[in-house]
DNA sequence: GCCCGACATGAACGGTCGTTCAGGAGCAAT
DNA sequence: ATTGCTCCTGAACGACCGTTCATGTCGGGC
């Protein structure tokens, strides 16, 4: 089998001890494996080996490979939601400037935190199934503030979105929209000579529009 | 360790031989397991129990595993391009008229074939690297598809997309727009009231939105 | 009847996995 | 000096991995 081997994700054969407590050393260290490699290829050794420990030293600090996964993607997640809230709610009163300022929060988050965005949506299902319900929790409340903005604009007559079967699916609409928002994390690098910025400005652009915001 | 144990993918503990030349039993029964687990995750021995067969047997028609994930990722990958290249040829000169066709034929087919689309995203990380190369390939031609039709609209005034730093973006348009497309799969499902139809409407309607294209 | 190729079997190989645990090191409080 | 606590070590455990291979079965051509 060809299992992918460990290409050294810091120092070449260093594994010296990290100077951080350990139980963030390993965090970090399980956050960059899993980044670069996925959960299920990445073990336990190689983990504590990149912070300069052995194996059994885990489980001083978690009780299972699975915990520590869910640790390092509860935390973003959270992070997230807690973002998209404030960003909605400093926007003033207007829905087209609160959609303009949650769309600017979200991508601009995804392109700079792009590992850790990348992780929290390609790991969550290796979580067993609790842990996985709690971070679709966080997501559908993400999706809500979205539908809600929506509804908003829509009610008082600045967004015309498209209808589809007669009637309007706001619940379709935001999830196209934050598939796109999202998975900005799985192609952006700032190599492209476009900065986060303007990213955000082309996103928000093109949902405005995609909603049928009025001028 | 919680290893998601197998949750029958098919029958409970039936495992009796299935009728199909044995090489379209196990590409079958494979894909199924590799939609609903993950590559990894999946043993030859679960892909062989599901068709009635011991595990040797399967060396007989794949040299790998990994042979044959490629074998069914590429499958799907190549008659993607394929159907894509023919909506556009066959959609007349206009570009809004290519761009709605090309959004449908690829919604549509990411509606109805969820399982097959989930698999070819999520798992092609998985494949060796020449492997890989040749899904990445074909990828590009696809956003190059995109691109083009979006070049020539805007060549011909017919569509006014965002500008970012003063200059159009169009390759991070056409990302931004098939991440959109692509992600259908990950929670279209018929239950919704939704028709593939309708679908495709919403999101070519979405599209021409964003890119500006006249009425 | 005999042979051959195609294909399935299932034990076996060498390896890796997550996890456990007896033992030891370091250090602060007594 | 002794105790007790926290933390790390590394061997060990039992399970399972992808792959190989000697062996066996079976159907069709001579």
């Amino acid at each position: 089998m060809t299992k992918r081997k460990q290409t050294t994700v810091t120092a070449p054969g260093t594994a010296e001890r990290d100077q951080r407590p350990p139980i963030e050393a390993i965090r970090a260290a399980a956050f960059a494996q899993f980044a670069e490699r996925g959960y299920p290829v990445v073990t336990v050794r190689d983990i504590m080996k990149a912070c300069g420990l052995t194996q059994g030293a885990l489980y001083n600090h978690f009780k299972s490979k699975d915990e520590l996964l869910h640790d390092i993607i509860a935390s973003t997640q959270g992070e997230l939601e807690r973002l998209c809230l404030q960003a909605v709610a400093g926007a003033g009163d207007d829905p087209r400037a609160k959609l303009a300022a949650f769309v600017r929060v979200f991508v601009i988050r995804h392109c700079r935190l792009r590992i850790e965005a990348l992780v929290a949506n390609r790991e969550i299902g290796w979580l067993d199934s609790e842990r996985v319900a709690d971070v679709r929790r966080s997501r559908r409340a993400i999706r809500d503030i979205v539908v809600s903005v929506l509804k908003e604009g829509v009610d008082r007559d600045l967004f015309d979105p498209p209808q589809v079967g007669g009637r309007r699916d706001l619940k379709a609409i935001a999830m196209a929209l934050l598939d796109q928002w999202t998975h900005v994390s799985m192609w952006y690098g700032p190599g492209r000579g476009v900065s986060e910025e303007e990213m955000a400005r082309l996103y928000a652009e093109m949902a405005l529009r995609a909603v049928g915001a009025r001028h």
